[in-house]
RNA sequence: AGGGGAUUGGUGUAAUCGGUAGCACGACUGAUUCUGGUUCAGUUAGUUGGGGUUCGAGUCCCUAAUCCCCUGCCA
């Protein structure tokens, strides 16, 4: 379980807040102006892996019961024992805690509600709303018509009740084989509604259930289900997707079937609940796939190395490539919630991560491709072989995270990128004759440069000792301040850790992924993945006590992460880093700093 | 003989009873900066088309267009 959201997921009105805001002023769910009444629902198929898809219905239903004061329920909606499985349930159970989505009570299962649904089910067959349909799939398919077309009643619509009654206990039993019954909703053949026409309930399916074992031979189906969990949990919103709304009438019908008939007195009980479902339009971010098959396709044919490749949409591929909870909340809030299609611009989420990491991730220097820098005039200003310690600001956006310090000596490594021979005019890196500041170290210029055929294999340079700490040397004789536009970052490459970092770019190159030959696949990003094997970290790199205590590096995931200083936001990879002592560990890139730089050397 | 839903700058999203079309992201300027980051200031650009009602329409009426969903014993 996970604690409540932050202020990252604070209300920004939407049509479903009109929705419950008018059924409490009006006192649907109980007495009027009572926020609290409000019940909302996570209801996820254990079938896969939730995707970004997920977190935004997470952040929705999850949040509304927060601000309502309200309750939020985690449910499995394991109605086909076909498809699902226990390691689903573990890890969908996983991914919405970690999302922040902290549900009442324990985890509920439709699988739960099986005996109530079949006792309302023979309810519904004996009050003439549902009859067994001994018809083939096939059968059935031509009965229901066309989208212009009615369809023909069933031969077995008009069928005894007892019949019906006696079938349907018999096909719980397990007397039949797979597919030779159904139990079909009485409703209209002729509705333009293709899911009025005589919808079926129950189908025969001789499979293990994981959690209720061989106990069922049928089970329920969506459109009948789904509703019933709902009021059996005494849900007020049912929250879901467009493609439900023409359900909606269904899920409707179901409920009103039910209570027909039901009130004081009656042989049938008391009226149940009904909730009231309302459709929203799914995420759909640029540069993403979420489809379950094409995903899949994806890990089948190795085109990423798993369901949490970092990749990959999924929540667990999220989690893996530094993403917080907050970020992607705040991003799912920020697109909103309507009924319209839309698209949503990836950068989005990269910026929501930016933003959040921005003013948590503890700040280290980092080089990934070293070129080494040799301070000629090192031994001139005392011991050739000294080390000196410098103080680094953890974070400066959070002064309370305080300093640390990182060894500077007279062999150092910077980024290949940061040095130019033929630099162009705008380029305020490290170029010959030029100077640089190391960031918290010394300002350098660079006096030589040495290569080995066309490539530059050492600079030789020398270190202002009057810049100790990378501050500004004091003003001449007439009081002018020398300047230098450039700061860079570098690390001692006699303490230096060699790290392995994996930098992740987006897995598809096209906006939309397929839309030009209907394959994904012809989509991919060739260069998704780069496999940096031996970067250069400052050697107290770990986040520290002060950190965490300030909040600056604590995530409550226990995940590290950082910016590494000029390069982007990574996290150490907890699958892929080995506990002994001596093997490199392995950071992700989340995503890069906004580069200014790029974006004008691209023009 | 089909039914349901939708349409506001490049993107996403607001606009109470019909009364100044706002915000965010992006893009572009500039300032600040020991991260070409952050922050700050500014610029850019919009009501799907056509009619109508009205002093006044994103909002009401008529009409057209475009897009999405629906013929699983999946959810």
């Amino acid at each position: 379980m996970s604690e409540a959201p932050g202020p990252e997921t604070s209300p920004k009105r939407h049509f479903i807040h009109q929705i419950i805001d008018e059924h409490i002023a009006h006192g649907r769910w109980g007495t009027p102006g009572d926020r609290s009444v409000v019940r909302t629902r996570f209801p996820p198929e254990p079938n896969g892996y939730l995707h970004i898809g997920h977190a935004k219905s997470i952040t929705l239903n999850h949040g509304l019961a927060v601000e309502y004061g309200g309750a939020f329920i985690l449910r499995f909606d394991d109605t086909n024992p076909e498809k699902e499985e226990q390691e689903f349930v573990d890890s969908i159970t996983r991914d919405v805690a970690w999302m922040g989505g902290a549900w009442e009570g324990d985890v509920r299962f439709a699988s739960d509600y099986f005996h109530q649904m079949y006792d309302w089910a023979v309810e519904l067959i004996r009050k003439g709303f549902a009859y067994v349909d001994e018809q083939s799939a096939e059968q059935i398919r031509a009965g229901r018509g066309t989208l212009t077309e009615a369809g023909t009643d069933s031969p077995f619509r008009d069928r005894p009740v007892d019949d019906s009654v006696d079938l349907f206990a018999r096909m719980k039993a397990g007397e039949f084989a797979d597919g030779s019954k159904v139990l079909r909703a009485k409703v209209d053949m002729a509705s333009p509604n293709l899911n009025l026409r005589d919808p079926v309930m129950y189908r025969i399916v001789n499979a293990r259930h994981h959690r209720t074992g061989d106990e069922w031979h049928i089970y329920p189906m969506y459109d009948w289900a789904h509703g019933l969990e709902d009021s059996i949990e005494g849900i007020t919103n049912s929250i879901c997707t467009l493609e439900f709304e023409n359900h909606r009438p269904l899920y409707d019908w179901f409920i009103a079937a039910i209570n027909d008939g039901r009130g004081p007195g009656s042989e049938w009980g008391k009226a149940i609940h009904h909730p009231q479902q309302t459709e929203f339009a799914r995420l759909n971010p640029t540069f993403v796939i979420t489809s379950k098959r094409k995903l899949k396709q994806l890990v089948d044919e190795k085109h990423v190395e798993g369901w949490d490749d970092p990749r990959m949409p999924t929540i667990s591929a999220l989690r893996r490539r530094g993403y917080t909870p907050e970020a992607i909340r705040a991003f799912c809030t920020e697109i909103g919630t309507t009924k319209f299609n839309a698209s949503h611009d990836y950068g989005l989420l990269e910026n929501a991560v930016r933003d959040d990491l921005n003013k948590r991730a503890p700040r280290r220097m980092c080089v990934l491709r070293p070129l080494k820098v040799t301070i000629t005039n090192w031994g001139e200003h005392g011991d050739a072989d000294r080390v000196e310690w410098m103080e680094a600001v953890n974070n400066p956006e959070d002064d309370a995270a305080g300093t640390r310090q990182i060894p500077f000596g007279g062999t150092l490594s910077i980024e290949r990128a940061d040095f130019m021979e033929d630099a162009p005019k705008k380029f305020f890196r490290l170029k010959p004759g030029g100077e640089v500041r190391l960031r918290y170290g010394y300002w350098i210029t660079c006096n030589e440069v040495i290569k080995d055929g066309d490539e530059v294999v050492e600079l030789r340079c020398t270190y202002d000792p009057q810049t100790r700490g990378g501050d500004a040397p004091p003003p001449d004789a007439e009081g002018n301040v020398r300047k230098v536009k450039g700061t860079i970052h570098w690390v001692a490459t006699s303490h230096a850790v060699p790290i392995e970092v994996r930098l992740y770019d987006r897995l598809f190159t096209a906006e939309r992924p397929g839309k030009a030959t209907g394959n994904p696949i012809d989509d991919l990003n060739p260069e998704s993945l780069e496999v940096v094997e031996r970067a250069l970290l400052e050697p107290n790199w770990r986040t520290t006590d002060a950190e965490k205590a300030v909040g600056t590096g604590a995530f409550r995931d226990g995940i590290e992460r950082f910016q590494f200083e000029r390069l982007g936001y990574f996290c150490v990879d907890e699958k892929l880093t080995p506990d002994q002592a001596g093997d490199r560990p392995v950071f992700n890139r989340a995503v890069t700093l906004k580069d200014s730089w790029a974006k004008q050397a691209g023009k």
